[in-house]
DNA sequence: ATTCATGATTCTTA
DNA sequence: TAAGAATCATGAAT
């Protein structure tokens, strides 16, 4: 399925006066769903239409300019969301190619519902083009359309109408209505009972979390602190139906680390050929498989320096080498830098490679209140 | 609140 | 252009 601004614009959610542009035959729909199918594959990277632009008084030939700025949570992906944490992937959402794999499924996605708008009016869409509409209007944030939406939603119990009101979107649109309503019982339930597709994973991650601490925060009556919100992260872990249970320090998966550590141990610069493998392996991108080993190499590094500081600081902050090296006495630029980033020491880094360190002027004139040095 | 680990960024160097 | 050095930003642990 694709985003197509023209059926956005003429859906009557998005525009409470448009209802009676439409009935049940309606040769516009007709047309819609044509333009819909013909565009569905050459949609894919085309920025996700804001509700502004979706207003009946915009004309239809305008094209949607693409900013890399304000692209960013309406950003539309085929290929699915990456870990970088540049990239927002909560607000990214699928096309119909992620949606469903097998042909069956796509067929049920294209069956038709329809939507009763009044006593006298109604609509036909496929199920693809309806969770497309709820994708763009959960993007809106507009919650009252959401709510509209599902209202809609015939209440059968045949075959196709049970598949839309077990799919992903409907359900999600479902979740982001119970958090907005503060039905915590009702969000954690739909959370926990349906297998969501990994490509909504982040998104209702952030809202479990996101309940579980306005939750606290009402019962407390405070807002709360960063160790109260780890707490309750602690507290409430993540459903298997909104995580794949893979364990993630510091945004890389365990897996990916490993992978990583593994071919650190054989060759600590590998080439780009074998960069971009790693990359695909652990699904993190050249530049942060790069990274990883410019952190790495750095960091094993610097505990070994020449030590030439004259001066105690804690062997907490020496023995963190990787693989079971640990130097005790070498007081390193690392445990320098980390010394002030931690407010341990009152000068900068740099200070202790400066001649002023290096060379110090007699003692005698260290202290005197018109020198520089202190 | 503080400390530590680690991914990312920026600047320099070869 | 890639590596290195220093540094920043932030998640996690205490």
């Amino acid at each position: 399925m694709s985003y197509n601004p023209h059926i956005l614009r003429n859906f009557p959610l998005f525009d409470d006066h448009q209802h009676h542009q439409y009935s049940s035959s309606s040769s516009t729909f007709q047309h819609f769903t044509n333009h819909v199918h013909s565009a569905s594959t050459t949609n894919y990277h085309q920025r996700m239409p804001k509700m502004e632009e979706l207003s009946p008084s915009e004309s239809a030939s305008s094209s949607v300019p693409s900013s890399p700025n304000h692209s960013h949570h309406l950003l539309m992906t085929k290929t699915g969301m990456k870990t970088t944490p540049a990239l927002p992937t909560s607000s990214i959402i699928k096309t119909d190619s992620s949606f469903s794999s097998s042909s069956s499924i796509k067929n049920v996605d294209q069956q038709s519902i329809v939507l009763k708008l009044s006593t006298d009016q109604t609509l036909t869409l496929t199920i693809d083009q309806i969770t497309c509409v709820c994708e763009v209007i959960q993007q809106s944030g507009k919650i009252d359309k959401l709510i509209k939406l599902l209202q809609i939603l015939p209440k059968n119990h045949d075959h196709a109408y049970n598949h839309i009101h077990n799919h992903d979107s409907i359900l999600k649109a479902r979740a982001i209505i119970a958090f907005h309503q503060q039905k915590f019982r009702d969000l954690y339930n739909i959370l926990e009972t349906h297998q969501f597709d990994l490509i909504h994973h982040t998104e209702l991650q952030q809202l479990w979390y996101k309940a579980h601490y306005l939750e606290a925060q009402k019962i407390r009556g405070r807002s709360l602190g960063a160790v109260d919100k780890y707490r309750i992260r602690r507290k409430y872990p993540l459903p298997k139906s909104i995580w794949d249970g893979e364990e993630t320090i510091y945004c890389f998966k365990e897996k990916s680390r490993q992978a990583l550590k593994d071919c650190y141990r054989q060759n600590r610069y590998p080439t780009p050929d074998e960069k971009r493998l790693l990359a695909k392996k652990t699904s993190l991108t050249l530049i942060q498989v790069s990274n990883w080993f410019k952190n790495r190499r750095q960091r094993d590094r610097t505990p070994r320096s020449q030590d030439c500081l004259g001066q105690e600081l804690p062997t907490s902050l020496l023995n963190q080498a990787y693989f079971g090296t640990h130097s005790t006495h070498n007081y390193t630029t690392a445990a320098v830098t980390a010394a002030y980033t931690n407010n341990r020491l009152g000068v900068k880094p740099e200070f202790f490679t400066s001649n002023a360190f290096l060379y110090p002027p007699p003692s005698s004139s260290r202290f005197h209140p018109n020198n520089n040095y202190y």
